[in-house]
DNA sequence: TTGAAAGCGGTACCAT
DNA sequence: ATGGTACCGCTTTCAA
């Protein structure tokens, strides 16, 4: 005969996990009355509730989450779901961010935020297969490209989705920023300082954030646009940021103001001006993107456009949220403010 | 009558998810046999097979996550618990490596890494309450306390667990760093350095790692240890570590040696030296804990010790796939090297 | 208010 | 090699 809760002795070898059916035994009632008890509903005596509650905490019983997917049909969980390339994404101070508001909005709602991060073909292959196979109600996906399968996934499936960004072509909701107007609005006050011979630095131009970006600026700089001022990179990153202003510098010695495509670009360009004797903002006046960390703390402290990172995630996580109980998702997307602000660097 | 696959006109409104009775009736089979196909068995003539195949795509199916794992009793999941205080998680470079390095093992072997993050209450009994109900077959988990529930859950259901560190109290397996030793080592480099007054800003004191790097610096400076010459902080921030530099200078104008107890430490503490006129390394020598991303990226770059972050994810996550495998976790913990990395900051 | 029973989507055993 | 069937743990009618 199995003992209530703790006195069986000390070696308990991996004690069984308690189903309803124990709660039921033990409390003398049914299973049907056990589950409208765990759930909440009316309709319960007073006598078989006390029972039933005080039978659970005895046998230590918490619900199988598998169990009640299945016939619920639903999981209480979101996807949040990372895509950045190589190891940018430890890089990036902003998808902390973004995770952590998201997560507060989840939690808030009762929802469980699982992420998962996408790193290898292998893990695009799972992670579809995961999506496909009903492990979440939604999903969170930041910067995935246009021709991922996983986007085609949530795509076929109507899965209760949203973007953070915008990846061209994709139809589900996003939230993001105006990255051309504020890339136009931070490149016209480093015009207004007075530069002549201004470059971009700009990145990740397979995204509509670094499209965006380069666009922006170069309609600010209007009839002073030159194309051999721009150096691409590939991703926002500080040692492309680096290499790209070393680049930049000896094609054209005379640069006097750079727009980093973002605030670790910024950085890594900040790196190189330093090294090669430039001071910045007296030689050469530099501004970034984002308003991660790394804007406060470079030194001089960088002028840089405010990304509402944490307001991001949670505004995704909201419209998934939303589409989850049925509302339809906004169309044409979300934008947030993302006010520019201006420090030393510039 | 229902149309297999494409044409069955456009607005398809969400069309429900195929399952194996689908595929069993598309292909002629019983769904005995079709789950055999799926799930790679022998005894499957090959014409069943090539038919089971076939229809498996005309009718997209994709097994239910749900339903498998109820009837598997596993989830083929690992869950990557973060549990750092406060919005830290956001600071630290060392998470994104440690989450990469275990998804990396996770995905290799097959299994889906999700990763559950804890910042509040609410979390930690969500958390606790999905791991409880089966939600994954094992666990990493960095930066739990001693007294945390779900550290707690995780011992009671005895759920293959790996931690990441070593929290006081905890009996699960764990891989780490020596951080007494490397303290001690760094310490000692700094005092052979010819400083005199060495002081330490001391982080996380209620963690293993904060504990026993203070404890390396002490035994490395014995009888020179001054305990008025070390400030304690609460977490590895950048911030704090700025502050905590004013205050040391403060109380101490004639430091000229400072164990910083993490780069971000190190990094803050670096800016106010800057700010109030010390130059590093002439007047002050500077080192930190971690070689993360700040360390090559301050100015100068930092002395620090080196830990194998993606290392660390990668052991973490073996040894839960072993546990899983039903092997024994090795006593005592992992311990992987972390070699001091002298550069220009002393 | 409660119990009995069906069924969610799979897997696995047992005959055949 | 394959089909039939029981069952994983839970929710949800339907009757009583």
């Amino acid at each position: 005969m199995r003992g209530y809760g703790e006195d069986m002795g000390k070696a308990s070898p991996r004690r069984k996990r308690a189903t309803v059916h124990d709660v039921a035994m033990a409390a003398g009632v049914s299973r049907g009355t056990v589950s409208r008890v765990v759930n909440g509903e009316r309709y319960v005596s007073d006598e078989a509730r006390k029972a039933i509650e005080k039978a659970i905490v005895e046998v230590g019983y918490v619900p199988n989450t598998a169990a009640r997917s299945l016939v619920m049909q639903r999981t209480q969980a979101v996807a949040f779901i990372v895509h950045e390339p190589d190891r940018l994404f430890v890089e990036d101070p902003n998808i902390g961010e973004i995770l952590l508001g998201a997560n507060a909005a989840l939690s808030d709602a009762d929802y469980q935020m699982v992420s998962l991060v996408v790193d290898s073909e292998k893990d695009t292959a799972r992670v579809a297969r995961y999506l496909q196979g009903g492990f979440a109600d939604g999903a969170v996906i930041v910067s995935a490209r246009q021709d991922d399968p996983i986007t085609r996934v949530v795509e076929r499936l109507d899965l209760p989705t949203a973007f953070v960004g915008h990846p061209p072509g994709v139809t589900a909701a996003w939230v993001g920023i105006d990255n051309h107007g504020s890339a136009r609005a931070i490149s016209e006050r480093l015009l207004a300082t007075g530069r002549s011979r201004i470059a971009m630095i700009a990145a990740a131009l397979d995204r509509d954030s670094g499209v965006d970006r380069l666009a922006g600026f170069r309609e600010a700089l209007g009839d002073r646009f030159d194309p051999a001022l721009v150096e691409p990179i590939s991703h926002y990153s500080y040692t492309e940021g680096a290499a790209a202003m070393r680049a930049l510098l000896e094609r054209a010695p005379d640069v006097d103001g750079v727009f980093a495509a973002s605030d670790a670009v910024a950085a890594g360009a900040l790196e190189t001006l330093r090294e090669l004797g430039r001071r910045v903002p007296e030689d050469v006046g530099l501004v970034g993107f984002d308003d991660s960390a790394w804007a406060r703390r470079c030194q001089p402290a960088l002028s840089t456009v405010h990304q509402p990172a944490g307001g991001l995630g949670r505004a995704a996580a909201e419209s998934v949220l939303a589409q989850i109980r049925g509302e339809l998702p906004e169309l044409g997307g979300i934008l947030l403010e993302s006010p520019v602000v201006w420090r030393e660097s510039a």
